[in-house]
Formats: C-alpha cells, structure tokens, sequence
DNA sequence: ATTCTTGCAAACTGTTTGCAAGCTC
DNA sequence: GAGCTTGCAAACAGTTTGCAAGAAT
C-alpha cells in the first residue's frame, strides 16, 4: 500500500467519523493518524498503545480499544484474530486489499494479492446464495528454493 | 462429515498419541473422544470443558488446553481463532476439509468445501514460492432469497 | 452549556503454569 | 517404581467497563 492510498484513507476515515457525529479528539485522531501512518498491515491494538505512548501521543489503553471498535464498526479497518489477540488494518473505500501468508519458519507474515482468488471467492459467494461483504484468507507454508537455485 | 470419517480420525488420533509416547490418561481421551463424537466443526476450548464435565467426564480446563495443544502440535486438530477464542476441529488425515462462513444477520457459521478454492490456493503457493501447508479461508455475508423466491 | 471523550483503575474472560497427588506403562 | 498427567489455584494477557474530570462543538 502507498503513501497516497494511506493518506486518501486518512481523509476519508476523518470525513466517516465526522459525519457520523464523532468528534475529533486528541485520542482518536492520534489512532487514526497512526494507523494512516503505520496500519497497512495487521497491528494488534497493545502494539497501537505502545507506538502511541512511545511518540507521547495521547491514547489511552482503553481509547485506543474504543477508537479500534468505532472504527471497526464503521468499515474503516479490517479485523483479523491472530494468535488469539485481535490485529486491525486499513480498510480501503474502494474494497482494495490483500491476504496473508505466515511462514511456518520465521512467522514471518507476507501479504499477497491475487485476482484469481478474489474471482473464485466470488463465484462462491453466488454459489451458496450469500452476499458477501467480507473475507479473509491466511495460507501457512515454508518458503521453498525455486529450482534454479538449487545446488 | 459422517460417522465413519470421524472414526477413523479416533483411530489415527490414538496411534498418533501413542506413538508420541503419549499415555491413554483419563483426561485426554475423554477430550479425543469427545472431539471424535462433536468435534467437526469448531468448538472452544470452553465449549469442551462444560460438554466434559457435563457428562461426567474427566478433563479440568488445565487438562483441555494442555491436550488441545497436544492435539494441535501433533497436526490432530486445526485451530482458528474466531473473536479472540480459539476454536477447534478435528484435522482429518486424509488433508480433507471444509470452510467457513459466518452469517453476518444471524451469527451462524456454515461449512462449505469448493474445489475451485482449493485449486486456486494451491496455484497461488506455486505463485508465492511457499509450501503450503495449511490455510483457512472465512466468509462474511448475508443470505439472499434467490430469484424465483422473489414476491 | 451541553454532550462526548478521556484516562484510570477495577473487573472480566480466556489461557497458561507451578505444584503436590494420582495414575499409566 | 519411575515418570507422565491431573486438578487446583494462582498468575497472566488481552480486553471491557464504570466513573469523575476534561475537551469539543
């Protein structure tokens, strides 16, 4: 994701919040705008309260929990249960995004987008009469060398 | 998933755990076999506490957790972590599965299995590089009344 | 001025862990 | 008998909530 589409999102989120009657106050506008900054991908909300309070930032623990679940509530952020501990990410207007991988090996978590997957998610959507409006996909694997790399 | 699948993850559960060097105690087969009886599609670790002590059965919370983990160590269980609870659901050896989609009206959670999806991941690990060996795939949707239904 | 929001601290829920007693191999 | 397992209770981590003080409109 880039600086552009993060920052559409910052003006976008901002107008949201404002016209459902929320007002911009020091800790909410301290998330969002660390979210416009830092939440491409998957930051659980106590990284959230650290990053804050480390740039002295107001938002409390319990303001950046209420913040996350307007904004949640609002469809401006993804939600994504890992490990048993919630991870929120941007949630683009125009419905753009992306999956994850976890490598088995590192942990690692890479992010992907792929038009095939979205179409057969798609047709699946129609298939079991349901109208979607939300998905995720996480795929687990090890990096394996391509062929040419081997020895 | 039929009787007859369920089984025979009981059998290969057994083997596994025994294999491992695992003993037969109380408490852990009261958790296989209670996963074997209703454990094809995500139960919480809760959830299989009180179905246990409801019947009488062996198995304190300390014992559930240690032996789903157990479980899930040995590949014997999936785990998804579903609003910030662990849920789990027998791993048929066979690498046979389904996925989820939860109803957004009514919170219910239905089990699909779609070729075309699994086909598309598995391309998509070829894409990526990876080795896939696991990945979980959730719907969010409402329902919709099909065409001829339409008053 | 009014109403929303904040921060703190206490309360909760799900999960993990130390330890002495009990059970399996 | 040796060593793995259990159950209990205490400890934990993440998350939620009540409330009085403070800020935005």
């Amino acid at each position: 994701m880039d600086d552009a589409a993060r920052e559409r999102w910052l003006e976008h989120a901002t107008r949201v919040l404002s016209r459902a009657g929320l007002r911009a106050s020091a800790g909410r506008t301290a998330v969002v705008e660390l979210l416009a900054r830092d939440g491409g991908c998957l930051l659980s909300a106590q990284e959230i309260v650290r990053a804050l309070h480390a740039r002295g930032d107001a938002g409390s623990n319990a303001t950046v929990y209420r913040t996350l679940e307007t904004l949640h509530g609002l469809g401006l952020v993804h939600r994504l249960d890992r490990d048993g501990v919630a991870h929120y990410e941007i949630a683009q207007p125009s419905g753009e995004h992306h999956h994850h991988l976890v490598d088995e090996d590192t942990g690692e978590i890479v992010s992907f987008v792929d038009a095939e997957l979205e179409r057969v998610i798609g047709e699946l959507g129609r298939r079991l009469r349901v109208e979607l409006t939300g998905h995720d996909v996480i795929l687990r694997g090890r990096r394996v060398e391509n062929a040419s790399q081997h020895r």
